[in-house]
DNA sequence: CGCTCTTTTGAAGTGATTCAACCCGAGTGG
DNA sequence: CCACTCGGGTTGAATCACTTCAAAAGAGCG
């Protein structure tokens, strides 16, 4: 389905790289980089509190940061896609505070936290792309804190819909079909939804034929309908240069 | 009540500074710092879309950083205590995001941006210290997140009381009493709540003896009990070197 | 001392969860 | 090739938690 190679996205930290950082920059991270081979679905990438090493890049698949609560049921925290990082909560623990699992076929590559930081002693640019890199996740999760807080449940996986239909068209025009990594269930917990729920208003979104969803295969029908039901926690700004966090 | 001359917080760049980042790079911050005078309650340190000029942090009182949705209303997005930063999403997007506004009688100080990337070219423990400040921004903002998706009232309020009076008892041990400095209803914006639910678990806290409180004093009388209530979201390395975002 | 904003309390309404059953499609083995 | 199984998805009915609306009591401030 996807092809296992690719211009590395785990070089692109963030938008665009190479003019931003300079191609010595470029040459430098592309040795420290670890490239991966590809992961099953289901693999862990890393553990809550194993120690920290590296920061990690999405190259394809997606990646879902979970966290355990003692009655061992998971809450789903972010999803990371391609041209994403994640594991970057580890810098400030020196472990890493959520588990990272494959949702489906995924490579990754690893940026030695040790190295990188070398690298970017001496690349000015680097440092401060890795600044906005961090500055950008912070906005993404305030956006997704606010669109969950008193928010419906439509408003909720309008607002995540539009987000992945954004995430997964990176590079590209946004596209009118999609295949979703996750399932019904990954998709509400990372909402704080029952899994039932997050079918029921998908019904309802295809009864208001905003989308056609069958399993995991959506089509958007009415982007601005959509974009109506999320609109309450939209702000402008709110697009390009999206990462993620773990 | 408190003092405005003090230990200035604003170059505690996360926890114990002096012996992290070198007499040379305190004398440095302390240069570029701007001291701000007294802010009565109410007065707006920056606004949403706002260009971004500096990072602030807070030397006494305290800041909420809240979005308005086009009907008006605001939603808190965060709390900035003493010896927290504020203002830090500004430097992805090159303009604030969110409005902070002072919630009582509050000092900060502004870093400038420019400056302060400057003195960081300069002082690569600064550079070190300033990722740790932005990584523990993103666990905290996780920690806000996984606290509120999928959990009962209870359990938001319960988690916010503990994590407040980590962070306003900060320096010393946690203290027993304290002055929240925000109203029911800035409290329970923050996770979610409406103000009324707010009330009515507070009462809830007080009837099962966990907490005492007339209006915005509250005293800690089981803080055992109110964590077990939060648990199912707490995790190890929680606590340390807590900061906020704007 | 009176005004205003905050907090509290009640009662009714609503939205999401829970529990349970059923369906569907993919993969497996007979 | 078909029956079986298993995980994910859907649907219904009952329950529960939070919100909303309304009203009154407090607290803080001029």
């Amino acid at each position: 389905m996807q092809e296992l190679s690719e211009a590395s996205p785990c070089l692109a930290l963030d938008a665009a790289t190479p003019e931003l950082l300079g191609d010595e920059a470029i040459e430098r991270l592309r040795a420290i980089a670890i490239q991966h081979g590809a992961a099953e679905a289901g693999t862990r990438i890393f553990r809550a509190g194993e120690p920290f090493r590296a920061i990690y890049g999405v190259r394809i698949g997606a990646i879902k940061a979970v966290r355990h609560d003692e009655a061992g049921d998971e809450q789903v925290v972010a999803f990371h896609l391609p041209g994403e990082f994640f594991g970057l909560t580890g810098i400030h623990s020196d472990r890493y505070v959520n588990t990272a699992i494959a949702l489906e076929r995924t490579a990754v590559c690893a940026l030695p936290y040790q190295r990188l930081f070398q690298v970017a002693n001496e690349q000015p640019r680097l440092r401060r792309q890795l600044m906005r890199l961090m500055s950008g996740v912070i906005l993404t999760e305030q956006d997704q804190y606010a669109a969950m807080a008193g928010h419906t449940a439509d408003a909720r996986l309008a607002f995540l819909l539009l987000d992945l239909r954004e995430r997964l068209s990176r590079g590209g025009p946004p596209r009118e079909r999609l295949r979703l990594p996750m399932t019904r269930a990954e998709l509400g917990s990372s909402v704080g939804l029952a899994p039932e729920t997050t079918s029921r208003v998908f019904q309802q979104f295809r009864r208001g034929e905003l989308i056609e969803a069958s399993g995991r295969n959506i089509r958007f029908l009415d982007i601005g309908g959509l974009g109506r039901l999320a609109v309450p926690l939209m702000h402008p700004g709110h697009n390009a240069n999206r990462t993620s966090a773990a």
